[in-house]
DNA sequence: CGTAGCTTTGAACAACGTCAAACAGCGTGG
DNA sequence: CCACGCTGTTTGACGTTGTTCAAAGCTACG
């Protein structure tokens, strides 16, 4: 119950040991990376947060005996890998060839004074993916295998946005994994929607045509 | 995991913190709501946010056909209801008789220059809120019944510290909606750990007695 | 070409949901 | 004080969605 005040003042307090005189760093260091390489994992001291420069990364978590939850995929533009604790949360690794920028941690306090805009950009990003996993909740826990299918496609043509065909940059494991479903389910369900016409799947596997948004948009319940 | 060692720690010491007399910021006007009692729905203007002060609420969308994702229960200290944007995300329902405080909506950077010790206990409260979810994907997508039962019970016997005797503040109904499942199956996970001697459901039907955590702990997966 | 890694497809199965009924606590009113 | 009905919970039988297990198809890439 003063859990939530206990925290609060513990995110102040510990910005403030963190405030400890550093060369500053405004401008992260690049950083190239290649499939499915490991970014930083699990337990790991989270002394940096990154943005995707291109490519894609994801961020998941592990059970014990191997099932795995992708929380996000991170495109261009978003940062991720940023922890309240000083130690990483999650396990990212990139979907593709990818290129990243390291910021060195430090308080939002310090940030705030040397860069207020980056501030803002980076408590941005954090509403960003708050608002994403709040969604991302009532999918998991209330949506069907179709209805997890066509928002999940909604979602990736909004964001990467080439007018109904999409690139998709994971593959039907990532999906499964995103959705919380297998990828046998994800497999039939796209070929249900491309049956129905709704879809089309070219013979390049992880490219995909919208061919009736409403029709997705009515299946996302 | 020591994390949660560590904020168990610096509770004590930051709630002395927080009771100190503090330049006061906005004062929020407090309110007093009742058993289910809307707050605020989906697509309100979000023209306030708000703290719990005793009591419980929680926060939840829902589907057109009417399933409900329940996405957090907020307990006494919780911020719940800011958003990016200017109009709620979610709705918003007392879980019994409650009260709260709401502070009128700003700009973080208005905030920031007027208060900063409450602009960062927001943004601390963003990130429990970020660090909660993420969890709570990870149990939507991932875990079974009996695993998400566990998980729960764990997470508010630590929430409500009344150590090992928990005295919930919601129905079977809300739990389900919390965690992706029927009220049935609630019941029946429920009644399988008391089966197996891990609980105790006296009679009064709100409160469970958490007898074996270290089961619990292994359930969780 | 040939092999390795995805993806798709099929059939059997299990976990969870649905439907229905019994049960318990609790407030109300006779 | 007890009968009654209301609501929330538990329990049971059965159905369905999605998983599991297995195998075959594609693509890519050497």
């Amino acid at each position: 119950m003063q859990t939530a005040h206990a925290t609060l003042n513990n995110q102040i307090t510990s910005n403030a040991t963190l405030l400890r005189p550093r060369p500053a760093p405004e401008f992260g260091t690049a950083r190239a990376v290649t499939k499915d390489e490991e970014i930083f994992a699990e337990g790991d001291r989270a002394a940096y947060f990154y943005k995707v420069v291109s490519g894609a990364v994801r961020t998941f978590k592990l059970l014990s005996d191997g099932r795995r939850q992708i929380d996000a995929f991170h495109l261009p533009g978003d940062i991720f890998g940023l922890e309240k604790g000083d130690e990483h949360r999650f396990s990212a690794e990139a979907l593709g060839d990818a290129t990243i920028i390291a910021y060195r941690r430090c308080s939002l306090e310090a940030l705030a004074s040397r860069d207020q805009a980056f501030a803002n950009q980076v408590i941005a990003s954090m509403m960003n993916s708050l608002e994403r996993a709040q969604d991302h909740m009532l999918l998991l826990g209330r949506k069907h295998a179709l209805e997890k299918i066509a928002t999940f496609l909604l979602v990736m043509a909004e964001r990467l946005t080439e007018d109904g065909h999409v690139d998709l940059p994971m593959s039907r494991i990532d999906m499964a994994d995103h959705l919380g479903l297998t990828i046998e389910t994800v497999s039939r369900s796209l070929t249900q929607l491309e049956r129905q016409g709704i879809i089309e799947l070219p013979a390049h596997r992880r490219s995909i045509i919208l061919r009736n948004k409403a029709a997705l948009e009515r299946l996302e319940a």
